[in-house]
DNA sequence: TTAATTCCCATGTTATCCCATAAAATGTAA
DNA sequence: TTACATTTTATGGGATAACATGGGAATTAA
């Protein structure tokens, strides 16, 4: 699983190291690593090459003419295959870049099954107003269960 | 299962031993350790990685787009996976040692399914706290059952 | 040719490994 | 119980490997 947070630099070329953790953690599990624009946040999201299948799969579930569909599919549209260099590192596509608004800093957050690319300053606000949540609604209430695949 | 409380060092390269007993459980069912931000107090949480899994699988359980997924998600983000050396001691993460106001002492508490790292002080006045609670309120009432998984 | 992309190697920093020692706990025999 | 040996823990420091990052050569595209 995808966990912790790291700020790594984006060079000139817009190469940026995946941390070293996420990349064992594919790795591991030989999956290839798929980024794609965030359907509800303004950064890149990535996640491994299997469960993005989950989610094609989770489209042919709905209505093939309904809305929900139709933003699923361009989703797809905007996501890639990501291909590393020999020192661990990506080349972020333009318009994900353009997307997310991320220039020279990227912060990668992991959070469980997948993980976010966010610019330092859009990271910022989003920590901040988590905090604030978490202050006025208190921690989440769950029921913890075993897992059973 | 983790029990009972000790004080160790941290050293000048943010190293601590995690306490044998501790290690000891978790070698036992081949689990590596988990430590992440508590959400509710100024300290440090350990536990294992099947069961920071469970809080993975509860958040594709709820809304995606609800408070209670962002905060689960934010705690992923402040999660991180441990390695341990050859002498049993972890190095803490720098935003783990600032969030719970760690310098060189730990305080390591365990109360079950997880454990507290606290700083001394931290600690001292929790501890001094559940004891007026206690005298005040006197102890509470607990139903026991068997575990039924 | 001129960019842009891919591949490869170099570097400083940081984390990890390995060995040594000290302290504590445990065991054993008188 | 005492005295001593053995094992397990906690801790210190230095060597080594891994990581993030920079830059240049080779390759490809326009």
């Amino acid at each position: 699983m995808f966990l912790s947070t790291s700020y790594n630099k984006i060079d000139s070329k817009s190469r940026v190291s995946i941390p070293a953790s996420f990349r064992l953690n594919l790795e591991k599990n030989n999956e290839p690593l798929i980024l794609f624009k965030s359907l509800q946040l303004k950064c890149i999201e990535g996640t491994t090459y299997s469960r993005m299948q989950m989610y094609i799969n989770a489209i042919d579930e709905l209505d093939a003419l309904s809305d929900e569909a139709f933003v699923l599919r361009m989703m797809m549209a905007d996501s890639f295959e990501m291909k590393f260099d020999t020192g661990g590192r990506v080349i972020i596509p333009d318009t994900l870049m353009n997307f997310s608004g991320l220039t020279d800093k990227a912060v990668f957050m992991g959070i469980g099954e997948s993980f976010y690319i966010w610019s330092p300053s859009e990271y910022e606000g989003q920590y901040t107003k988590s905090q604030k949540i978490l202050k006025e609604k208190g921690p989440p209430k769950l029921i913890l269960k075993k897992q059973s695949d």
